[in-house]
DNA sequence: GTCTATACGGTGATAGAC
DNA sequence: GTCTATCACCGTATAGAC
């Protein structure tokens, strides 16, 4: 949240249009239904984001920012790389699965042959973003080469993704630390 | 196939809709577009299956029933842990990754919210099956206890699961193997 | 910026004829 | 079993007034 309450049309917009995602995908959220949030037609929304692929995109990059400008610099911070790692781990479980959620690249994945070339380029993106940022935890301390951190750095970012869907389709939240503990130290 | 390569109506629609899930999830197929791809009528769908969830739910337990005749007997078989496992990770990639699609499981989970009480029940017990038979493995030769084993199978779901998703999303079929190798053995 | 109005097509589902 | 016809929506998107 902002310090003033108060968010101009176009944020709004975004934050209920990424909700929906969150909670359905692509496909899950109209025009009609977002105008219908905030109390305005859906011929505003179209003013603010031309195309349905115009506002995903705007939503995913918004995520993406700040999800990257959340992300320790692991060259500046002081923590170590277990730490890093296990703070991502966590991060993980608090942000999306402990809400009932899925991640918003795992809800739009499923989605691709659907979304748009921008959007999929983002969420590409995004993805690359993560693999980088863990790669780079597992070079810190341990003598690993870069291949061998971006394999480290698959091999955890799909144990995540996967212990997600395990949550989601079965209701049962303790499957995600079953899945993913091994990865903690 | 079966041997003669005539089909009734009825499975014809579920071939089309396990596929048309298989890559959009629920909301990538319609009563009509498969009506079209046969050369009949959505009516004639109706008579059929008379819901989206009678559909969905159909061709979803026809799946997990081959799915589970499919897999080899951990008592009877004469294979190894090992090779069962590998066999696991490799089934996987071979009638799923490499056809650039995502298990049918993760297509129906992320639209979990939008399934009918039917539906989201069936999925549910096709992830305990694999989990079953994955603990069931674990168990095999190690000395591991069913708790142990549950959590393992859970791990190994949710690497491969993941590693499908990476791959989906970024359109590199490697990282199948750079997620999921660590597995092996 | 937001509105009304509207175009045009897709959707699940049903009634009743053949 | 399959058809025609139809219902009551919901979807994205646009033109033009205020």
């Amino acid at each position: 949240m902002s310090k003033t309450e108060k968010k101009d049309t176009k944020s709004l917009i975004m934050d209920l249009a990424e909700n929906a995602i969150i909670e359905g995908g692509f496909n899950a959220f109209s025009f009609r239904e977002l105008a219908a949030q905030i109390g305005i037609k859906s011929a505003s929304v179209h003013y603010h984001f031309p195309t349905k692929g115009d506002l995903t995109v705007s939503v995913l990059r918004r995520y993406k920012d700040n999800f990257a400008s959340e992300l320790p610099c692991v060259e500046t911070s002081h923590a170590s790389a277990n730490q890093l790692l296990n703070g991502f781990i966590d991060g993980f479980k608090t942000k999306i699965v402990d809400n009932h959620n899925m991640s918003i690249c795992t809800m739009l994945t499923t989605d691709v042959r659907q979304l748009p070339d921008e959007v999929r380029e983002e969420l590409a993106d995004f993805y690359r973003i993560k693999l980088n940022w863990l790669g780079s935890v597992f070079m810190l301390e341990t003598g690993m080469d870069e291949k061998q951190a971006q394999i480290k750095a698959c091999q955890m970012l799909a144990s995540l993704h996967g212990a997600s869907i395990l949550v989601q389709a079965t209701g049962d939240v303790e499957k995600y630390e079953d899945a993913v503990g091994y990865l903690r130290q």
